[in-house]
DNA sequence: TCAATCGTGTACCGATTGGTACAGGAAGTT
DNA sequence: AACTTCCTGTACCAATCGGTACACGATTGA
């Protein structure tokens, strides 16, 4: 048979865009092999563990995107006040201003939730903690910072939910113009 | 064979836990015919258009209900403000502080939206247009109103997404607050 | 009392699900 | 050239999917 030497990695992307169009239950192994232009001998050799290692794969692989892009910079980065600003851009370039689901938190809504429950709650925890850190560091009160960070990494997430509902992009980038306007250091 | 008379609104309830619990793909007809205590005849009785037309006959009651005890009163309230502090109280109670997730959010997010797009975006549109004519007349200035109702129902939902990923409601709970506190009228 | 209607459970349907088994070709090694 | 490892497609599995058919019992009206 033909040998085309797919490297495992190569393989998550349109992993996750199947998971992203069709959620964890709705992407069946014939989509997944759709998708990737793999039969189920191939999709089992990359992943022994079948559809649930393919989720996790993918999650971790989301986690450590927004790990090197998102949330580093928000920790490490000089002028904080501009990374929340970067953060912004990256959120709504990534996810194609509202177009594109966010998968940990579609997850997080459905069925599968109990199933990948760490990596999900790994992935916003980090976030929301990324996030106060930079907030602290560009003059807001520590003590409200974690509540203002869940407020704008929750405000993410919904505008998605209602964009996609009300199939209005521009709502998403609508409601972003907000958190970021909020969220500038306070005088 | 035994005769129980049940009603179909009697079975809304039922219907509608299950398909938050387990999402429109996730909830099989057995675990429906569980949850109901009904065989697929009987199911198939009340509801001749099978899984769809359950689903249609929930989110229905669910937009019923929200316009008798949310839309409405933002609409048509005498103290605008009192009745949006009274929209935070009713949802917080309605979402079990966040423990319950929004069915029509979670459809948003789901493959199912496309099936269901006109009563998901139906049930967001009045949310918004009820929320922004009860600020206007709180107060609020008329031009932002939407953008700002459109910010305080996505960060609702936005809440929900995050209490469940991180599984601590309380964290609901606390955004709810922070959206109350910005939804005041402005000095 | 008899017939018609309404609910109901069970059996069944074809299709599809996630997953396994395996044969066999391509590439690399010796 | 023989051998091994890796990757691949196909065939197959039991289980379950949504949905249909239907027979039976209970209720109701005449």
């Amino acid at each position: 048979m033909a040998r085309t030497v797919t490297e495992r990695g190569d393989l998550l992307a349109p992993l996750a865009e199947t998971f992203r169009e069709h959620g964890y239950e709705g992407a069946s192994l014939s989509l997944i092999a759709k998708a990737t232009g793999l039969g189920k001998g191939s999709l089992y050799h990359f992943f022994p563990g079948g559809k649930a290692e393919m989720a996790e794969a993918v999650l971790a692989e989301i986690e450590g995107w927004f790990e090197g892009a998102v949330f580093r910079p928000l920790r490490e980065a000089q002028d904080p006040d501009a990374a929340v600003a970067a953060m912004f851009e990256t959120v709504t370039a990534y996810f194609r201003s509202g177009r594109r689901v966010c998968l940990v938190g579609a997850l997080s809504l459905s069925d599968a939730r109990d199933r990948f429950a760490a990596a999900l709650r790994r992935y916003f925890a980090l976030w929301v903690e990324a996030l106060a850190a930079a907030l602290v560091r560009a003059g807001h009160p520590p003590d409200g910072a974690e509540a203002r960070a869940e407020e704008i990494v929750g405000g993410i997430q919904g505008a998605l939910v209602l964009a996609r509902a009300l199939d209005r992009p521009e709502a998403f980038e609508r409601v972003l113009a907000g958190l970021r306007a909020r969220s500038r250091a306070p005088a």
